[in-house]
DNA sequence: AAGTTTCTACTTTTT
DNA sequence: GTAGAAACTT
């Protein structure tokens, strides 16, 4: 076990102090790459071994579980099996699990669920509609951000404005809403936080037991905590106030999600007698790659001037490309890394392509596709968010939590089982004449029904009869909960409620989901040894709090493709940036706003710092953006990198193409086009098919042509295929060829 | 009740 | 261009 020289070996001065200061406020300021997480280890390290504190007295929040796992990681390198007694954490799961046990003090129910967005949405929607508004008017999607951005700032709807109709329209909604989410013994992410602060607000004892527990408080990420978080921490960490908080304000991304940096400057106030640290020394990058980064930096107003360093001089120029499109930017993208990995410059899996928006990934995936090249994608479709997955987690809630009307509403006719869209509303309807949740008015038709006793209800015979067969297929699930380990229990409801049969229908499309649902089973097996109830309680709010960047698999050796978003926190040898282009980095929205103009900036300078030696900065001449083709202007970013850091533009052989000569795509450049042996080559402007062609495809068989077209140099084909239906294609791509007559 | 067409909006998304 | 929801058919 390391001893306290080895604890404080390979550190810096800077970290070395950040390490030992132990009592009282501690901010430090970590630049990218400046080994912060080693610094937030090593400290909890420091204090048990050298400190003589008991590891359960130690709180460590992250803002994800990844970063929560990385620590517990480190930590039992450092500390053993003792690193289990340390409470690590994200903010949201330790408030999940001080909610839990603290649910009566709280006023909750410790059955509650946790909605996630989607159900967030959903709800909301009842609630616009419950008050008869118009949903035009009042965009559930907005009206869910302004509720969101309230609760982080820990406003009731009471405390809310209302000097506009609008506002006293969103006040009673977010009335509703919450009213709603009572009602279903739900909350929802924000409210994990925020019951939490009333809770300790509210109630002094609670509060000193927490405080007692945790004398000792690290926060990661400071930069990326909102209102809720800060005064949540304060509460925690009391007037002894042993916190270290760790937070870059240029890092800070989630302004957009209530992330406030300027919670850097507020820690300075409250606690004048805060230590600060700054860490400016990077592992991480050349120094080339960080002289661009501080000079994009730079620029932003409102930070505190901070320079990254390293001893490492030079390192590769940055290479800043313009391809001419998305498509040939994908290419461009592609030809590098090969190029690097057959030279021998890096590994694939060194690399990783950046965009600021996710629908830039297509592209870029058709070029790796293309090429035969194997590719990570990260976020896209989430896992949890597939609706095979919500659909088979919905049953296990309401068998939890049958009160949840939003999970209801999501299985109470999949797989289909007569309960259509009448029935339903005249359910939603009936329950809440009754006044009661609709599951208990299903229990109430089950019940008169059994019992002879006669029961106003609006059913048809046939509603009624499909109603009472899906109460007792709930009920028979929630009775089974008792016997039955996790895994057994969900095998019973994949089987019982038909979920199984009906996505596994014959398709490839269903057997992927299957598949997924699999990949579900998987996760649940580490539950199964668990008592019933305690397993299904975790299970669910394990998976409703994680997320599944989480799982980024690192050891397949393929290039990453990323959002920028997602890729803080992560480096790579070799860093691409896509789209460096006015309206998409920096993006259109924030165009106006100068505080969202500063965000998008450290957006830029957080994929920059990503990159360990070599990075490449792309924009494409024209690009095709919702449907709307159109030419663009390089970045303003681009303009700070000092010259002498780019290598020497080489300029793309072909001749300048021009917007007007849509036509032609500037993909004919043989050495930047992969081979494939299913491309067809489509140099000519005229359609390969016609009307009434009969054709031969690889996956769907023979069909008829029924029309042609080109599309911006791409010939779209729309063909019939026998016993597959129609399709559309483009035939450059399609393994497809035209019959003799 | 289920399938089909039309409308609409569209960053980022740690939990 | 396209996904998701609502409106409209069958």
């Amino acid at each position: 076990m390391p001893n306290t020289q080895d604890i404080l070996a390979g550190l810096n001065a800077a970290q070395q102090e950040a390490v030992q200061t132990v009592e009282g406020p501690v901010l430090v300021l970590a630049g990218p790459g400046s080994g912060k997480t080693r610094v937030l280890t090593h400290r909890v390290a420091y204090l048990v071994r050298e400190y003589g504190v008991p590891p359960w007295q130690i709180m460590a929040v992250t803002f994800t579980n990844k970063a929560a796992r990385e620590m517990k990681e480190r930590l039992y390198r450092l500390l053993g099996t003792e690193y289990r007694k340390l409470t690590i954490g994200t903010f949201h799961a330790i408030c999940a699990r001080i909610l839990r046990r603290e649910a009566e003090a709280a006023h909750i129910s410790p059955q509650y669920v946790i909605y996630d967005s989607g159900d967030q949405q959903s709800l909301v929607r009842r609630a616009i509609r419950d008050l008869d508004l118009d949903d035009k008017r009042y965009r559930p999607r907005s009206i869910l951000s302004r509720i969101s951005r309230a609760k982080n700032e820990l406003l009731t709807p009471a405390d809310l404005p209302a000097g506009t109709y609008r506002e006293e329209v969103i006040r009673r909604i977010y009335e509703r809403y919450q009213h709603l989410l009572a009602e279903n013994n739900a909350l929802d992410f924000d409210d994990l936080l925020m019951k939490t602060v009333q809770l300790f607000h509210r109630n002094d004892a609670v509060r000193a037991k927490y405080q007692r527990r945790y004398p000792f408080i690290l926060v990661d990420e400071w930069q990326d905590t909102n209102m809720a978080q800060y005064e949540l921490v304060k509460l925690l960490a009391g007037a002894q106030a042993n916190l270290f908080v760790v937070g870059d304000e240029d890092q800070s991304i989630y302004a957009f999600r209530g992330a406030d940096y300027r919670n850097v400057a507020r820690f300075r106030q409250d606690y004048p007698q805060a230590r600060v640290i700054l860490l400016e020394r990077n592992y991480r990058s050349t120094q080339v790659i960080l002289d661009a980064a501080n000079a994009i930096i730079a620029r932003n107003t409102h930070r505190h001037p901070k320079r990254l360093f390293t001893p490492q001089e030079g390192g590769p120029p940055i290479v800043i490309r313009e391809a001419y499109d998305e498509r040939e930017e994908g290419e461009l993208v592609v030809a590098e890394i090969r190029r690097l990995v057959e030279q021998g410059k890096a590994r694939a899996g060194d690399c990783a392509v950046m965009y600021r928006t996710n629908a830039q990934s297509r592209p870029i995936e058709d070029a790796f596709v293309q090429a035969g090249m194997p590719y990570k994608l990260v976020g896209a479709t989430r896992f949890y968010e597939r609706k095979e997955i919500k659909d088979v987690l919905a049953y296990l809630r309401l068998i939890h939590n049958p009160y949840d009307g939003i999970g209801l509403a999501r299985i109470i006719n999949v797989p289909p089982r007569a309960i259509g869209k009448k029935t339903v509303g005249g359910l939603n309807r009936w329950a809440a004449e009754l006044g009661v949740p609709v599951y208990a008015a299903l229990q109430m038709l089950a019940e008169a029904e059994q019992s002879g006793e006669p029961l106003q209800h609006p059913f048809g015979p046939r509603a009624k009869r499909s109603l009472l067969n899906f109460a007792a297929l709930l009920d028979e699930l929630i009775r089974a909960q008792q016997q039955l380990n996790l895994l057994e229990l969900l095998d019973l409801v994949l089987e019982r409620s038909g979920y199984k049969a009906y996505i596994r229908d014959g398709s490839p499309e269903g057997e992927s989901r299957w598949e997924n649902i699999l990949e579900l089973r998987t996760a649940a097996r580490d539950f199964a040894d668990l008592p019933p109830e305690s397993a299904l309680t975790a299970f669910l709010e394990e998976v409703a709090l994680v997320s599944d960047v989480d799982n980024l698999d690192e050891t397949t050796d393929a290039p990453t493709l990323l959002t920028l978003h997602a890729a803080k926190g992560l480096e790579f040898p070799v860093v691409f940036i896509v789209g460096l282009e006015e309206e998409l980095l920096p993006h259109a929205r924030s165009m106006d706003d100068p505080e969202q103009m500063e965000e998008e900036r450290r957006l830029c300078y957080v994929g920059v710092t990503r990159a360990k030696e070599r990075l490449y900065l792309f924009y494409t001449f024209r690009r095709t953006l919702y449907g709307e083709s159109a030419v663009r202007i390089p970045s303003r970013f681009l303009e700070d990198i000092p010259s002498h850091l780019v290598q020497d533009r080489v300029e793309n052989k072909a001749p300048r193409r021009t917007p007007w000569d849509s036509g032609f795509p500037g993909r004919h450049r043989a050495a930047s086009v992969p081979f494939s042996p299913q491309r067809r080559t489509t140099n000519s402007l005229s359609p390969q098919f016609q009307t009434g062609d009969q054709v031969q495809h690889d996956v769907f068989g023979r069909g008829t042509v029924i029309e042609s077209r080109m599309v911006g140099g791409d010939e779209q084909v729309t063909v019939a295929f026998a016993g597959v239906g129609v399709k559309r294609l483009v035939a450059s791509l399609a393994p497809m060829r035209r019959l003799p007559d």
